[in-house]
Formats: C-alpha cells, structure tokens, sequence
RNA sequence: GGCGGCAUAGCCAAGUGGUAAGGCAGAGGUCUGCAAAACCUCCACUCCCCAGUUCGAAUCUGGGUGCCGCCUCCA
C-alpha cells in the first residue's frame, strides 16, 4: 500500500510518485504580508506541515518552498493608510507570520521568496509569455490572453464560455475595457502616481499577482515540481492562472499534484476579510485563559484537511481536554521513567523522537501509516495517539497511585516512545516543565503540610484539612489519599 | 446561472459492499471524611428521506430534501 494524495487537478485519490524518488519538491502557497495571520491560515499550514512531516518521516527528502507575497494592492493601501514605506509594512508582517507559526510548531520552509526579489526574473518571464503569443501589452500593462490556452479552466472545471456571463458585471472597470477577453488577467500593472513601482520594457509597474508564484516557483524547484498546496479558494482563480502562465511559458505540466485545504468556518459561515469574522492567531492564543498553541493543532488535526472546520468555544474545549490526554501520554517518560528503572533518563536525548527507535511492524504504527497514507487522514492516525495515550495515562496513574503498574517496563517504554515519535509526525509536541522546584514551594514544606493535614485529620478536623488541601492545590499540587492514610502528592502540570 | 463539496450518537469526527474507529460530553459503580485529571463498566440494532441493485449497503445506482464553498481579494 502506498500513500494515496487526492488531486484536485484530477479529483481522485492518486498513488503518490514523485517524479524523482529522491527529491520531493513541493511548493505552499504563502501569505499577503499585510496584516496578522488568522485561524484559516493556521489551519493551512498546520495542514501542509503535517504533509511535510508524513513525508520526511516516510523517508522522502523534501524540498519545501513557500512564498510570502510582498507586494499588491491591499499591502500599498496599508502603507498609505498608515504613512510608513510598503516595506516596512511587509517585514512586520512577515516577522509576525514566522513568529506565529513557531508557536504552533510549524516547521520552517527550506526557502522563503518573496515577490519583490524576483522582478527581474518575473520580467523575463512575462517577456517569454508575450514572445510565445501568450500575453499581450495594453496602455503599460502586460495581460495573460487565456484564450490562447486550450486547457484554460483544467484545474477548476471551468470553461471559458461559462464563465464569460458572470465576467460582464465588472465591464465598467477600466481595466476590463483593455482586455481582450473578460478572463484575461493581470501580468504587469502600469504604476499608479505614488506607488512602488519597478522598471520594465512596458514602462514602470509592479507584477500582478499569479506570475510571482509561477516564477517562484521555476526559480526555486524548476519546471516541473511534485505538489502544489493551498487554500480550496486558491484553485480559482490563481491556481488556475499560475497553471496558464507556466504551462504556457514552458510547455511543461507545472505541478503533478494540487493540494487544498478546506476552510475555517465560524458558526457555520465562512472565516473571511471581507465577511469580518476573523480570529487572528495571536489574538487568540494571548487572550485570558488561552488554550496552548498545541491545542489548535490538534483541534486542526482532528477533522480531515480537506473539510470544512467549524470554529466554537465548545469545539475548543474539547480539544482542550483531549490535549490534556495526549500531554499526559507524551511526558509519561519523563514523569515515570525513573521509576520505571529506564536508565537513560538523564541522557540529553532522552524524550527526542530522532533518538527513539520504534517497532515499524506494531500494530499501532501500522495503523497509523494506513490513516496518513489514505490522503492523510489525521483524524484516524489521532485515534491510534489517543489510545496509545490513554494507556500510559492509566499506567502513569497506577503508578502514582498504586506505586507500582503491572505492565512490563520495557514494553510502556516502546509504547511511550511509539506515540512520541508519531506525535511528532503530527507536530504535536509537550516539553516537560522545567524547573520542579522554581514552583514557589519545596518539597519538604509539602510534606510538612501533609504532616499538619493527617494531625488534623486525625481529629477529625476536617476544615483545617480540606484548607490544607486548597491551599496545596493553589500552589499545583494535587494530594491523593491512599488506603492506609498514607498521603502521596503530585505537581501539576 | 455554471462548477464542486457535504449530510454518521448531545457535540466533533473516521469508516465507503460484510455487519458502526477515536475524541469531547454524559450515566452507573468502586474507592473516599472530602477530593482526585484514579479504577471498572455503560453510552448509534443504526448512518437525511424514498426507491432500486445485492445473499448482504451507512457504504453502489436513481430520485428527493437540507447545508456549504468557488465563480471578485482571500489559506
């Protein structure tokens, strides 16, 4: 069985084959640097890294390349709003954007090109589009005639006719008088007084928006690369277009497989600019009570990456505590493993899933490989997590409990290290809290607080006791009676 | 109008011809002075509706209903 990709150029399940099996070159669509980053855009990229991951955990080296788009009409009207250079604009926002997506464990791109970097070469490109009758010059702006490719329309399931009806509205548009063809779009726009503009055959002007990618693209990974990802509302029109502009340039199929995400809804309607209703990321990971960052991945994770994700309170919550679960099956090592008698406890790769060598033929991982590898179903490969998690947090609490666990330390150790190492398949990571004794109480004072609390137990004392307890609580460590009086305690975490 | 997607328990969500994963929430019990994110057990004879194909369908076919997305900047 081999990993299935569903392609939307196709729209069916594909076997996945790189055209060369050494290198997957893959390209993500990035983001207009001209504001914050939003939950629809942590959805697409905690989607396309946990792709990444799937494949660099499968053993496939990966080229993975995403640009920012650095320029465009929303980032020169910012800049005018706000009085400060486009530039200064798009660094902020750029920063904000790799800074967000840290914190969501988002793996860095191998490359990050931005539009403004490639002018030359976008000019070059748009030179061979109009050289091989594919675009044309228009009063300084250069357009993409779309009749002139027969295949126009192959990745939306479009045709040209059908979408020449809803094109007449936007006639009284100056620029639409200029086109050939309602369709035709954008390669080059003619500056307007005040705006960034670069020098070119056509005059000054700045690129439109689909040529950056197509020329990102070619400069970065060549010709022809493996997967095209983004957004579902990239498919029209500026996948579409991309694939126009390439495929038109160099007679070579751009991509071999197109990926989409599917959208972040909020109660039901789309998350959008233009509808309003948008969380952005740091928003909603810096508000009071804000869950952690893992648990929008795993929010994100649980539904499959081509379906609509609605977004609630509720939702969140559960997410929440099914984080909590996952934690615990993820530290359960390092709270357990000295127990355990695991005598690497202390070792600096202790916990590092690159460190930990896992049984490929158990039944949990091979579950797991047949979920991701029928088009990456998450919310599959997560069941096996929460299984492998609820059985070490049962462990772990009878160890706390009971002192003891009756499973065999060696085999939770590769269970331990089975949902570690495919957690972080999933980007789905816990760090053990740092420092023990930073906490504001020691240790001893605790067991000098037990000591009060079983005198006034004892007495039967049961306010002064119940304060004891409140107190510890406070302060994150939880008591637990055992049979006997005995008082055994835990920190929180 | 054109193109596409989805409908599975209170909520989220897999499964796509062989008799309903997983998560959240919930219920009962154990233990307990209390507490516990503890332990045990339970929780869809049923998959939007109707008709058909089949030994057998949530899964295939036809029809219907409802919801959503794209066709304009958008992940």
């Amino acid at each position: 069985m081999t990993l299935q990709i569903y392609n939307t150029l196709t729209r069916q399940k594909q076997p996945f084959e790189p055209l060369d099996p050494n290198l997957v070159k893959i390209y993500c669509c990035g983001v207009t640097v001209y504001d914050l980053s939003h939950l629809g855009h942590a959805r697409s990229y905690i989607s396309w890294d946990m792709v990444r991951r799937y494949l660099l955990w499968r053993g496939y080296h990966v080229q993975f390349v995403q640009n920012f788009t650095d320029i465009d009409d929303k980032i020169i009207r910012r800049s005018q709003q706000e009085n400060v250079p486009w530039d200064t604009i798009t660094e902020k926002y750029i920063q904000a954007y790799l800074d967000d997506m840290a914190r969501l464990n988002v793996l860095r791109a191998d490359a990050y090109p931005r539009a403004t970097q490639v002018i030359p070469q976008i000019i070059e490109f748009i030179q061979m589009l109009i050289d091989r009758g594919m675009a044309y010059v228009a009063d300084g702006d250069v357009y993409y005639a779309v009749e002139r490719f027969p295949s126009y329309g192959k990745l939306s399931g479009r045709q040209l006719d059908q979408m020449e009806a809803g094109a007449s509205g936007r006639l009284d548009d100056e620029a639409e008088t200029k086109k050939h063809h309602p369709m035709d779009f954008a390669l080059w726009k003619a500056a307007k007084p005040g705006e960034p503009a670069w020098d070119s055959p056509w005059g000054k002007g700045r690129p439109g928006w689909h040529i950056e990618c197509s020329v990102m693209v070619h400069e970065a990974l060549g010709d022809s690369i493996d997967i095209h990802m983004g957004g579902q509302d990239l498919i029209f029109p500026h996948h579409e277009n991309e694939i126009a502009q390439s495929e038109g340039a160099l007679a070579k199929p751009l991509s071999k497989y197109w990926m989409h995400n599917g959208f972040v809804n909020i109660s039901g309607e789309k998350m959008s600019k233009s509808l309003n209703n948008f969380t952005t990321i740091r928003a909603f990971l810096d508000r009071e009570n804000a869950p952690e960052p893992m648990v929008l991945r795993l929010f994100v994770l649980q539904a499959h990456y081509r379906k609509p994700i609605d977004f609630s309170d509720e939702a969140i919550a559960s997410a929440q505590n099914g984080w909590h679960t996952l934690k615990e099956g993820l530290l359960f090592g390092h709270q357990f493993g000295k127990q355990l008698g695991w005598t690497d406890t202390d070792d600096a790769s202790f916990g590092m899933p690159a460190a930990m060598r896992i049984d490929d033929t158990s039944a949990p991982v091979q579950r797991f490989i047949e979920a991701m590898d029928d088009d990456f179903n998450t919310p599959a490969a997560l069941a096996v997590l929460f299984e492998l998690a609820k059985d070490l947090q049962k462990e772990g609490n009878r160890l706390t409990h009971d002192g003891k666990s009756l499973v065999d330390p060696q085999t939770l150790r590769q269970q331990w290290q089975t949902l570690v190492v495919l957690a972080h398949v999933l980007g789905l990571e816990a760090t053990p809290a740092v420092s023990q004794e930073s906490m504001g109480i020691s240790d001893a004072e605790i067991e000098a607080l037990i000591q009060q609390r079983a005198v006034a137990k004892q007495a039967k004392n049961w306010a002064e006791s119940d304060r004891i307890r409140n107190h510890l609580k406070e302060k994150g460590i939880a008591l637990i009676d055992k049979p006997g009086g005995v008082t055994t305690w835990i920190r929180e975490s």
